[in-house]
DNA sequence: CGTTCCTTTGAACATAGTCAATAAACGTGG
DNA sequence: CCACGTTTATTGACTATGTTCAAAGGAACG
């Protein structure tokens, strides 16, 4: 298969891809992240990379695959707070001694490398990083939201318009698909919900010609329909 | 009446007092500070002062009153993403450009003032608005948490043990009393729940004799009961 | 092929919301 | 300091949304 319009080897690595969309980034720039995305680690699925309570050591990006931060209960109930995707920085602060607020867990195989830090030529990469952090408070804001005053149908709507919106800085989305590779518990949990109340829910959105889901591939069906459940606008952290 | 253990005049400005908790300031720092504590701005209740999708124009300090960062959908309903307490920044980001991904609203009168840039000398101050940033996004994972796992009788409790905490870093808690000038309505949007069940809720943990909650102040009456009930520890960001 | 994990379904239940009315507290002007 | 109007707190009866428990199908994978 040729794959048309791919202007540059940059956009198909991630990291490359996402940051390039939020900031103008230099060559000398983009050449770091390019020497940075070799040195790559990869962790298999169910993997606690990150730990509430632990020191963070270095600052990464995720290359492939998803993530999640998670909160455990002690009886047991979780909930996942937000997910990394591929082009998704974890680890940034400029904090000494920072120590990390949530867990973070693989959900697929996750591959990740180290995060450039930023020189003082690098203005273009301390801006990416800037909107990347004011992107994800953004997101994190959303989830609030979501939580606090969305019935469960709103919820997964405006869930899933959220993850095609990031999914598709990373060059992840074809059309109105993109990959899903998730259980219905971690929604749930994403959610604020029971896994059997998001199964109902999901055969609702069906039902009603929003979503297909099946194969690790969800597709939406009726996006005007969808954001205008959810008033959803697309993400704007800077002018 | 004498103030006891009264260490220097900064001990009363909240956002000296906070700041200095979160980094170890030196002198030239402090009295930046204090310079900047003399240009104040009051907003009358109800004002809003930031504004979603508007650009961010200034880093600024909370020295006194409430405020907080909400959302509010077409329909009406309106979630409180988190409070500003004295003591507290906002509009505080490394990016060019910003623009504020909610609106903020006061709540009590609150005076305001600028946070001053830290300059190439200033690491501590660099630092303490870096914990401060940490600990921020530290509550709003709280907040999700609260939102999606917690039921009422919890989330009002675990609530209140963290407005007590973070109260506590502006030196506005005696024992286990502090100010709580909010109304039921305004917790309840906080706390994703309607303001009559805010108020059954309230009752319930008065009648557990864990609360007392009159003439704006609140008064936790069996803290190691709600921290059992909550499982809460105290913020933890830096080694 | 069998095991395991995931999805789907049903019935009973619980938590929180809605609507409506009353009581109490608060702020303001006289 | 008091009367009045407004906001906030409280209460009850009913409803709705989401949970729990249990079981049965399916799909993925060694």
């Amino acid at each position: 298969m040729i794959t048309l319009a791919e202007p540059a080897h940059a956009t198909r690595v991630s990291v490359v891809r996402r940051l390039s969309a939020l900031a103008s980034l230099g060559a000398t720039e983009i050449d770091r992240l390019h020497a940075a995305a070799g040195m790559t680690r990869t962790l298999p699925p169910r993997r606690e990379f990150v730990t509430e309570g632990e020191p963070i050591r270095e600052p990464r990006a995720v290359l492939s695959g998803w993530a999640c931060r998670t909160h455990v209960l002690r009886d047991g109930r979780r909930q996942v707070l937000s997910f990394l995707l591929p082009g998704d920085l974890f680890g940034v602060c400029s904090q000494s001694n920072p120590v990390a607020s949530a867990s973070v867990l693989a959900l697929t195989p996750v591959v990740t490398c180290p995060a450039p830090t930023p020189g003082p030529g690098d203005g273009g990469l301390a801006e990416a990083y800037a909107v990347s952090a004011a992107l994800g408070e953004h997101y994190l804001l959303r989830q609030i939201t979501r939580l606090g005053r969305l019935n469960a149908y709103e919820r997964v709507a405006d869930w899933l318009m959220e993850m095609r919106e990031r999914l598709a800085l990373a060059g992840l989305v074809e059309g109105d698909r993109f990959p899903m590779p998730l259980t219905q518990e971690l929604i749930a949990d994403a959610l604020g919900l029971t896994s059997v109340h998001v199964n109902r829910t999901i055969q609702a959105l069906r039902s009603d010609g929003l979503l297909e889901l099946r194969g690790g591939t969800a597709t939406l069906r009726d996006v005007p329909r969808l954001q205008a459940l959810v008033e959803r606008r697309p993400a704007r952290v800077h002018a």
